[in-house]
DNA sequence: CGGTTGCTTGAGATCCATCAATAGGAGTGG
DNA sequence: CCACTCCTATTGATGGATCTCAAGCAACCG
């Protein structure tokens, strides 16, 4: 079945067994750490790139008066940062949530295996495609959503990435985030989360308890928060020459490769 | 002088000659837009990339509540969007602000002289992490800053990217934000965005009219909006010594601020 | 057990949104 | 040059969404 960060990436890009034998050769050097650990800290110089292969990780920035915001969530399977890059100076924290296996990618190795593959320098790009999209509909959502379509989006984002990798069914998912954690990625407090998550749940929407997510009605939720995946970027690569597509317009039933093919 | 682009890419790698020889030759073909036009409309496939060369453009989104949210502030030497991919389907708007003259890159052309040149690629994916780390930091202001810090923040922020391209002096620069737009890039209504203002503008930080910023106290402001530019990247290449530039240098007050170093 | 962490609830305060009205400036056409 | 309109900036009054402070409770864990 591979590891989940092919498995993602083959939604970018028609990938071969060669492409995913020389995706699989970069993740050698992998490290275990425990839950709510820094993983890269703000102001130095990281080695290497950083793929969460298990667990959760969080990007986050610490402000002067003392808040912090999380900027960007990052589930197994994701990259924490642009893959042709190394910045020399950490402009954020990278912590892990819960515990957390990942791979330190040589920026070289990487490169490398996009130059040689133009299939996965094409996957590649396609996932930073998604990142950005993420990232922008992160800024819509705080500035112009409520609290509660914030929260909703959340959820019906994080649900739909899990998928995609394989670690969420059309139930639900595992949720490692406290409510403290939510308030930080959404710019609320914990006390507001708290609330808008009893209005979600008494709207027969959700249901979240234990570090277990359950959606009880997908499509009124995404309804209630605004939620339109095209900002991910999904059904685009054919999988098969011979599997016909409809065009599909992106919005209520979205097909995405949630099978191990 | 060369142009913004090349311009705001030599903070990024030391480019010789040859290399902002092979990035003007992109630019070709060149485009005008009045003020208030959409560029790229979301849905549909981008056939280029874009390239600002003069004038100010924006990405936005609108929700199915009618809001408006500014994703993006995009100025004179801004790509917008990676530079590595195409999206198959444009995500967000793309809108001039004021007249706007910019150039379609094709991918096929970008990708060939950034493999042509390491100085270039490392150039452009400089400014790529430049670009996420001004989104990373609009989260931060929408999510944990008030709205004066938010505008002060933003005034700071755009100040010093047009600093990088030679449209700003140490005094101010100009500004063909309307308070609406402002609004709509921070999240806030524009009747707040008034009364922001109009708190800096009595504490002697700005003056803003007609077009026109002017920053009273630069430091000050920074202070006020937990302005910190690291996030910018910039600071990182050293001058070649040969290469006498004879463009503006940083200003006293424009070096990264944050650890002493 | 006692301490810690995360969740929940209540009451009151604050920031910002909303609604509404006025005023100034820029363009337009007569 | 004036009347007109549109757009932008401004101001006031009110309401609402969210924050802050504070306390209680449940689960977990050494």
């Amino acid at each position: 079945m591979g590891d989940r960060f092919v498995r993602k990436l083959r939604n970018g890009a028609r990938l071969t067994p060669e492409d995913e034998t020389l995706l699989l050769g970069l993740l050698h050097s992998q490290r275990r750490i425990d839950a709510r650990r820094d993983i890269l800290v703000e102001g130095t110089a990281p080695r290497a790139l950083t793929l969460i292969l298990d667990g959760w990780a969080c990007g986050y920035r610490l402000l002067e008066n003392g808040k912090r915001q999380i900027v960007a969530l990052y589930l197994p399977g994701d990259l924490c940062g642009p893959f042709g890059a190394l910045p020399r100076r950490q402009d954020h924290m990278l912590a892990s949530l819960n515990q957390v296996r990942f791979a330190a990618l040589p920026l070289a190795a990487l490169r490398e295996v996009s130059q040689g593959s133009p299939r996965i320098a094409e996957a590649l790009w396609w996932d930073l495609l998604m990142v950005a999209g993420i990232g922008r509909e992160r800024i819509v959502s705080l500035g112009r959503r409520t609290a509660a379509e914030r929260l909703g989006h959340l959820l019906c984002e994080l649900h739909l990435r899990l998928q995609l990798v394989g670690l969420a069914d059309d139930k639900g998912c595992e949720f490692p985030l406290t409510q403290a954690d939510i308030a930080d990625a959404l710019g609320l407090t914990p006390v507001h989360v708290n609330r808008s998550l009893q209005d979600l749940r008494s709207s027969g929407l959700i249901s979240l308890s234990g570090r277990r997510l359950t959606l009880h009605d997908l499509d009124a939720l995404r309804c209630a928060a605004l939620f339109d995946p095209a900002y991910l970027h999904l059904g685009g690569v054919e999988r098969d020459p011979n599997h016909r597509r409809s065009e599909m317009p992106m919005s209520p039933s979205l097909r995405i490769s949630t099978d191990g093919r």
